[in-house]
DNA sequence: ATCATATATATGCGTAACGCATATAGCTGA
DNA sequence: TCAGCTATATGCGTTACGCATATATATGAT
């Protein structure tokens, strides 16, 4: 029988709440589309590492919980992006543990990376926009509504 | 033979660039999950309209050009939410022009805007950690780099 | 009057991102 | 030696969404 502990690895490390508001009970919780090759790039920019270790620095993004990204899109995100030259791997067997797949950055990862943070520069301008825009209608309607 | 004006509709009104930054020329463009729903909510927010007439809308929060919506999901979003119960329509025959479907917000459709702007304010939060990590790295490696 | 064009809505189809379940294998400690 | 942890990997289904296409009505030009 297998652990199945409902979500992925459970939690460890830094597993508990991100520096981004806990997303408890959220009903939607969406993130940016791709956002995995971005986040792991730059994890991978501090030096070389592998899968399971770069999904526990996710958290540092505020990746957590309900915006926890699935081991196996890791996984995928990583192929793709070696499939792509972004990154290259090769195996460690010397540190303890089993095998791991040691990823790291090319210079086009380098490239990549820094394309993506262009565009996450634009996504949280509309972000920005969009929520200025909502509070300015929610001042104007009734004096107060939503208990802030 | 059909126009096919290679991009949905062609430009109209504010069809130009939005206050977010020129998209052009960007390789990926990505945008929030499921965003069309609340941009359309707070759309609908300032009194009813039709898909149409909201698609224009959206360039207001910089969906335009590489970030635009297609049409059809427009369309496809508005009739989603009003199987939800977050909108409502009905026939407009009356204005000039084709026959409208006239959109309006509900109650729940209030609540489910409010519930979404919570979200994006916790997606915002991850994208400044992650634009501020990716600056500190770039500062810190070699003095200077990207041409800003 | 008629016909091209603009306005407006709608659907089929394919793809990419991704979550869940599952497979598998080596390592570690009781 | 065997349970459980670490680590990687794959199949499958869903969802969001773009592209192509279908359609119908209105409007303006000739």
């Amino acid at each position: 029988m297998i652990v199945a502990d409902g979500r992925g690895r459970g939690g460890r490390g830094r597993a508990g709440r991100g520096p981004c508001g806990r997303g408890r009970g959220r009903p939607h919780a969406r993130r940016i589309r791709g956002f995995l090759e971005p986040a792991l790039l730059l994890l991978l920019h501090r030096g070389e590492s592998h899968g399971y270790e770069l999904a526990d620095g996710l958290a540092g993004f505020g990746l957590t919980e309900l915006a926890a990204f699935d081991m196996s899109s890791v996984y995928r995100a990583l192929r793709a992006m070696e499939d792509q030259g972004f990154v290259t791997s090769e195996w460690d067997t010397n540190s303890s543990g089993p095998a791991k797949r040691l990823y790291s950055m090319t210079p086009a990862g380098d490239d990549y990376l820094s394309s993506w943070v262009e565009d996450i520069r634009i996504t949280r301008c509309m972000l920005d926009l969009f929520v200025s825009d909502y509070e300015k209608h929610m001042k104007r309607e009734h004096g107060s509504r939503e208990p802030e």
